[in-house]
DNA sequence: ACGGTATTTCTAGAATGTTCGAAATAGTTC
DNA sequence: GAACTATTTCGAACATTCTAGAAATACCGT
């Protein structure tokens, strides 16, 4: 992932409302969560969610089906996993993990 | 990490000029690097620099310490792994990881 | 304290983001 | 195709962000 397309997918999470609605639909697992439904879970305008909706379609982190006239959103697992690991490798440099680094504290994870 | 916290270091990262100044902070380790030479590398002008490190240090991304009449400037490695773990940890409901969930992705990482 | 280097604050303009109501569109059912 | 539900687009108000030059401040060495 380039540095443009991590920082867009990062200023997408990046709001509060978009947070939000992304954490909901983490949780809402691969069932996913219909427009509706969201909107009446977080209590916002219809106009609201569906531009921040289009800001996460956007970026690719949030995909989106059709079913009848809903339609169903749900987390794009692999996007985020590339951003995740988009800031763990910036703790490497020339292949050795700074001290204190990001990876050297997952490894036991 | 609340999500509102989570928020604003996100927010604080998504942005190209402030994701490349934590990237050449991280890639500068433990010595960290100085807000002049941050500058000299980057080619930005020193306001912007200044402006964009007050947001950085501001949600805890980055610290500074002194060291004569030059600031010395440091990623805060537990602030980026406390993001990270938010992040990781809306992949799970209630203990159990949604099926392709992050954590699974990162059991082997 | 003076001179020099390092960094921040001030100021301002252009650009962008957030929010929501109203109107418009897309799709379903009868 | 008319009525209905679901969602998006439009329009507008309001706030915030980004950038950078100029001026101000902070710190050091002499």
């Amino acid at each position: 992932m380039k540095l443009d397309d991590a920082a867009v997918r990062l200023e997408a999470l990046g709001n509060p409302t978009r947070l939000r609605i992304y954490r909901t639909l983490v949780r809402a697992g691969e069932e996913g969560m219909a427009v509706g439904k969201l909107q009446e879970r977080l209590d916002i305008a219809a106009s609201t969610l569906s531009h921040h909706l289009k800001t996460l379609v956007g970026v690719g982190l949030v995909t989106q089906t059709r079913e009848g006239t809903t339609l169903i959103c749900h987390t794009n697992y692999p996007m985020m996993r590339g951003l995740i690991e988009y800031m763990l490798e910036e703790c490497c440099v020339e292949g050795t993990c700074a001290p204190g680094g990001l990876a050297k504290l997952f490894k036991a994870a």
